[in-house]
DNA sequence: CACCTTTTGACAGTTACTCTCATTTCATGG
DNA sequence: CCATGAAATGAGAGTAACTGTCAAAAGGTG
């Protein structure tokens, strides 16, 4: 997921440094590492983002301005925005879509979706959880809090949506612009994202990936009421 | 829907009076109308809202400042914010959710909620289509075309998602904050929204009824895939 | 008509965000 | 090691959506 919901409980990393060339004929042995150039890039977007936790852990969001986190950052702020589109990016922007569209097509195709996310988005809230716990909880937080936040997230939600209309529609053979594929994808999203916001009203005191299993489990049991 | 979705093609009505307080005793056999106050607070609402419309149709969204909406509408930039919260409001803002929320109510207490949303958006759907189909396209477009706008759009499918998990939760006897309640609503809302993004995207040729009634069945066929 | 309340407009200020341009910083081939 | 080109940065000006304040105007009431 692009960002939101239960995506946004796990992780944070910043994107792999895209597999450098590694030369086999040419270059030294050095495993041909990143350039000056991109490295300085990573830990600019990085000394942002840490920034930008850092004050709105300390001083809430809206008080936060981007003047605030570019001081705090050492970078202009005409970089920031370089760096990040809207100051709620800087909070949401992961890259986690591609990562979450993999694993589900690793998984076998006969596979009813409900498990592989099952599968998939319980590893996900493992990793994320013994790696950064806090910024889960100040992501999901800020969702329940901030409303331009919750926008943001829920916009990145129709990114997600999109994604698993195409690995649907691949597994089943219909269209990824079906309109039962497209309505099941965001029934889907829909209900995980709630799970997460539950989470975080409820002061994040519940295991979030039993709460993802009974949503799941519920979505698979079919309404009722 | 506090304004979304297929709610969103329905209607664009302001308010209703919020029935004059007809006092039988007193007030003379006049109607007990609105106070002059009150008509003009509604027709400067209007008029906002109506300059706004035809504003966006010529120049487009972004291009539309408030500077100008007020203009067009012949108040102070002051007036428009003092009745309209954020641009994208006066665009979106309806107050049909509780209208919704009654005639939810108004179903057969053990009719599946699913056929209970058939019925009544279906009657809104209808209605909202012989009355004012050029404001259903608008919105919809618009929700589809505008960042602002579609966040602010899946901002208020929340609102909405509250009312349903109330209706549910007083039919079923769990509560309100139920988590199953809580992901059960937001995938109904979910799907049902993006069916709306579904008939926007596809030029408003399909009959959106249709398409909410395809919705509505697939959920309660219950997923697959 | 006088008095009080609500609504309005004028205005100043904040902040997110955009654009442009000059400067600096890295990469590369000779 | 340096010259040249490309990319990243910073500075600064500008826009537009809001917010808050205060005084003037309009509506309601005795």
């Amino acid at each position: 997921m692009s960002d939101n919901d239960v995506m946004t409980a796990a992780r944070t990393k910043t994107p792999e440094p895209a597999a450098a060339p590694t030369d086999p004929a040419a270059g030294p042995a050095v495993p041909a590492r990143m350039g000056l150039r991109e490295r300085k890039k990573l830990k600019t977007r990085v000394a942002i983002r840490d920034a930008t936790y850092r004050l709105i852990r300390e001083q809430g969001y809206e008080a936060t301005t981007v003047e605030q986190i570019a001081e705090a950052a050492e970078v202009s702020p005409s970089t920031v925005f370089r760096y990040f589109p809207t100051k709620e990016d800087i909070v949401l922007t992961d890259e986690y879509d591609p990562l979450l569209e993999v694993e589900l097509r690793a998984r076998p195709a006969d596979e009813p979706i409900v498990e592989s996310l099952r599968h998939v988005l319980r590893r996900a809230v493992r990793l994320g959880f013994t790696e950064e716990p806090e910024v889960s909880r100040l992501r999901t937080t800020l969702m329940v809090e901030v409303p331009a936040v919750r926008s943001r997230m829920l916009e990145s939600m129709s990114v997600t949506g999109r994604m698993l209309c195409r690995v649907i529609a691949e597994r089943t053979g219909r269209d990824a612009d079906d309109l039962e594929v497209r309505t099941f994808s965001m029934a889907l999203i829909g209900a995980l994202t709630e799970a997460s916001a539950y989470w975080a009203e409820h002061d994040h005191e519940d295991d979030l990936g039993d709460l993802v299993d009974r949503t799941l489990d519920m979505l698979s049991a079919g309404f009722r009421a």
